[in-house]
DNA sequence: GACCGGACGTGTTACGTATAACCTTCGGCG
DNA sequence: CGCCGAAGGTTATACGTAACACGTCCGGTC
């Protein structure tokens, strides 16, 4: 990592300097470098790969690089990969791309990879590609290894054949497919939620929980039954929602119209079917927080656009495509991978509030 | 949206059942194909690469075929970019992928580049990447294109070099840089815009104007001037606002309490910061749409998940990355570059609403 | 003085593909 | 009959890199 951090800005400066007016058709080889500075392709080659010590001569090995420096050279990534056997980059397979959360994991999993050398291919998902060529088809000839979304488990089947260094994001750990697994504390996450509404004083809960399956939401739907087991008095129910705004407003509609006493809170499994479930609420005729409390999941720039802004367990989007990146990269040297889980952190904003429990006035119709 | 029912399955399947128990591990090249099917490999090369109308025989042609699916053949990419010169990789410069509009950009152009065989890579900006090293220092070796969003054009510089086929996504026509420009009809939209606010009966508007400096933004802020240039009593005011919720409130805030007559519309120059601007206007006391209305721009998923849903000029962000990399591919083939500008659309909602303190029309306090 | 091993390099090869160049067969035509 | 061109292949080569195998010098050692 340290080998080359040959400033590359002064660099672009002596390039231009360099090729004053010659096309740029001719793209400057290793050889070219040799020639210039005067010794043999190979010992550019050694040189600029940094494994010279008691090969080239301190002297010459700064020539070369002086060389490489003023002719602008860039290695051939694709001659690279043929000689070596690795292409330096990486799949990412997530369920959708333009879902903010993955986008963030993109993010922190594309600069760890770059720290690298790496680079990152995407593979946003079937919906996503549509019914274009399976990426996997040319992909896989040329990866080196794949993170993978649990969210998105079923299109690893596709790369079953290629039995590939893999990293899962957030998935059962007794899976064996994976090298690695980096987890979050989602567990956690729910505790506290689930603490914080029933030190409000909550009791009746209805959780809006994503009907994808996924081992994220598993563990999300277990820590929700399992946290409020010991609650005197807590009244615990399930209302499987679609992803998205207005499958979020269907749910929580139905969780609130329903038969039974209405839940005073409505716990989501993410801000995105949260802010729907906003919407249901004030349709209804009730107040947020203080008819219906409303929790979210993840903290997305989302949680903070709606009003009430969201309570929500924040998940840490870009540290965990880097924890993953780095993983992967740890498996990719032999190493053997750590498989870290990370913390998650409770956000409580204004969507949460004690229930007003008052039996008489149950519907204010006017409202705001 | 419903997952996917689309089927890699039977593909998949026919892969699995051919390699039965071996050891994935020595990869299959077309020298094995050949030796499998009774020809050469150039007989392989040439079969596989379509071009083989007068040199093969069909039926040896079906048997090259037959052979390569058999074998699970598949080209090693990095062999084919060294020989051919390209790698089939194209560039994405988008200011931040966070952004939902970009995530849908990238999503458009990966479809049609897959069509092509062509995979894509994501340079999200500096601030996306970090610190860390320029993607470009090894990209720009392999790249047979790029993409750039009007917003990331300063990234650009560091392409300057490397004159590699360009495409800009709304961007000035007159930039030279560029082999093809296409364009969304944003005037058309903003036109829009104003028409519908200045028939509810609006004549203080207020810009929330983004204040990043971009062909696009400028084109707004152009287009609003013009617009309500010929409109009678018009009073348009600018404020300028950075990218974000809560800068959208800030300038909201600002614009609301600064001094003259309050305005009674905020257009602002997309969702986010309008999601910002409804929190002001609520804070101090005042309803949408009733005192003020507030016009949003792009149509993201937070355009309805806030109450009431956002007014907005709805981009076609997925048709637009579609119709950059169509012209790239263009670009590429060595056609003349087609440069659409495509349509969007006013979408109407319930953040916007005739003036209170017009005459004669009076508050609807019902909503639909 | 013969031998050894480390420092310092270079020649050569192979990675897998696409394609130019070449070679053979064969039917048709002047 | 002799020759030509097309069909149907094969052989050979180059792309740019990394690294193995091989030299050569030279100071030290027995």
């Amino acid at each position: 990592m340290s080998s080359n951090e040959a400033a590359p800005s002064p660099g672009a400066h002596t390039a231009g300097a360099a090729r004053p007016g010659g096309p740029a058709a001719a793209r400057v080889t290793s050889r070219d470098v040799a020639r210039a500075a005067g010794v043999s392709q190979a010992a550019v080659s050694l040189v600029l790969g940094g494994k010279w010590r008691g090969r080239v001569s301190p002297g010459k090995a700064e020539a070369v690089r002086a060389a490489a420096r003023e002719l602008g050279y860039r290695p051939n990534l694709a001659a690279r990969s043929l000689r070596m056997g690795r292409t330096r980059t990486v799949l990412l397979v997530v369920p959708a791309l333009t879902t903010e959360f993955f986008a963030r994991v993109y993010t922190g999993a594309a600069r760890v990879a770059a720290e690298h050398g790496f680079g990152v291919v995407l593979y946003p998902s079937p919906e996503g590609i549509g019914p274009a060529r399976d990426p996997f088809d040319s992909a896989a000839a040329t990866l080196d290894g794949v993170i993978a979304s649990s969210m998105a488990a079923e299109a690893l089947t596709a790369l079953r054949d290629a039995d590939l260094p893999l990293v899962m994001l957030d998935s059962d750990p007794a899976d064996d497919r994976a090298g690695a697994t980096v987890n979050l504390d989602i567990a956690h996450g729910v505790r506290q939620l689930t603490g914080h509404l029933t030190a409000l004083g909550h009791r009746r809960i209805t959780h809006l929980a994503a009907d994808v399956r996924s081992w994220t939401f598993e563990v999300r739907a277990r820590a929700v039954a399992e946290s409020l087991q010991g609650v005197p008095g807590a009244l615990l129910r399930r209302q499987p929602a679609a992803l998205g705004v207005d499958a979020g407003l269907h749910a929580a509609h139905a969780a609130l119209t329903g038969p039974g006493p209405r839940p005073t809170a409505l716990l989501c499994d993410d801000d995105i079917i949260a802010a729907g479930a906003c919407k249901a609420v004030r349709r209804l005729g009730l107040r947020i927080p203080e008819d219906v409390s409303v929790t979210g999941f993840d903290d997305l720039a989302l949680a903070v656009a709606v009003e009430p802004e969201l309570t929500t367990v924040r998940l840490p989007a870009e540290e965990f495509g880097e924890a993953g990146m780095r993983a992967l990269m740890t498996v990719l040297d032999g190493r053997p991978a750590n498989a870290p889980t990370l913390p998650v952190e409770l956000v409580t904003r204004g969507s949460t509030a004690p229930p007003q429990d008052a039996p008489g006035h149950a519907t204010r119709p006017g409202g705001q």
